[in-house]
DNA sequence: CTAAAATCCTGGTGGC
DNA sequence: TGCCACCAGGATTTTA
């Protein structure tokens, strides 16, 4: 559930307590979680200093001095926090890397779906992500060439990582709505000027939702206040603010989908 | 080829 | 109060 929004304000947040930092021990109480071999990451971190922390897409990734990256997924329940090392862990803290200054970045993640990687090389990994929806270089008409080169329904779309990185369940349906979409709607049966609008939705809806530092919902990760600004996403059965028709519920590509049967008509018909 | 379904997980919820 | 089935969802893997 952290998409764009929320992994980004995490890295704001964090940025300015470990830019400089050096590591000094990894505890793993989740091995799965760790996509190395977690010996080698115990005993290649201890010493690297953190030179730089980056997102791409929904990933965290750390620059370190020997110029090899850790990269953190938080998937469904992740989330990251600094705390001293007196400090008793959370339950859920699945990965605890120790700083020399005496605090630990914390990894906590009820579900477990989360993702640790060190890497070499991030670009395995990072290089198969779609661009970057909120990239100065992504402008409209390279959002036209990415749609007319791709098949398949909007929302699909929208969640396929390789597609366009960053947006996940909830600003899918949020930028559907916005843009005036209907979620179901193939894209080759959008027109320049759905796309034009769907292009602008995107960037609208993510921009708000950073400037309310994201969404918190089940206290998974109390970021941000955008959770009282939706539109759709868990409006089902309740008024459309724009046109008071109830907000309909749909499950496409396995996901849970809300959005106004009138504000959103499928493409094909209008 | 696309697309849908299963998979991994836990905590919370609703039914009885 | 307890038990249990069920749901949420990101990305990968499997099946159709």
């Amino acid at each position: 559930m952290p998409e764009l929004p929320e992994v980004e304000t995490t890295r704001r947040r964090l940025e300015q307590s470990l830019i400089g930092q050096t590591f000094d021990s990894v505890t793993v109480t989740w091995p799965r979680s760790i996509r190395t071999p977690v010996s080698e990451l115990q005993r290649e971190l201890p010493g690297l200093r953190i030179e730089a922390l980056d997102r791409r897409g929904k990933y965290l990734s750390f620059r370190l001095s020997n110029g090899y990256f850790l990269l953190l997924h938080l998937k469904m329940s992740g989330r990251l926090m600094v705390e001293s090392k007196a400090i008793k862990p959370h339950l859920h803290v699945r990965t605890r890397f120790g700083l020399s200054n005496g605090h630990e970045l914390r990894f906590k993640d009820t579900r477990k779906f989360g993702r640790v990687y060190f890497l070499k090389d991030a670009k395995p990994i990072l290089g198969k992500l779609g661009p970057e929806p909120l990239d100065d270089h992504f402008t409209p008409d390279a959002f036209q060439r990415l749609c007319r080169g791709h098949k398949g329904r909007l929302k699909p779309s929208l969640l396929n990582q390789e597609f366009i990185a960053g947006i996940g369940n909830i600003y899918a349906d949020e930028s559907c709505f916005e843009a005036g979409l209907h979620p179901a709607s193939r894209l080759e049966d959008l027109s320049n000027s759905d796309l034009r609008r769907l292009y602008k939705a995107i960037r609208t809806i993510l921009t708000k939702a950073l400037n309310y530092e994201g969404t918190t919902l089940d206290e998974v990760y109390p970021e941000g206040e955008f959770q009282n600004h939706f539109q759709v996403y868990g409006r089902r059965e309740q008024t459309c603010f724009r046109c008071q028709t109830p907000i309909q519920r749909i499950i496409l590509a396995g996901r849970s989908t809300h959005f106004c049967p009138v504000c959103q008509p499928c493409a094909k018909e209008h």
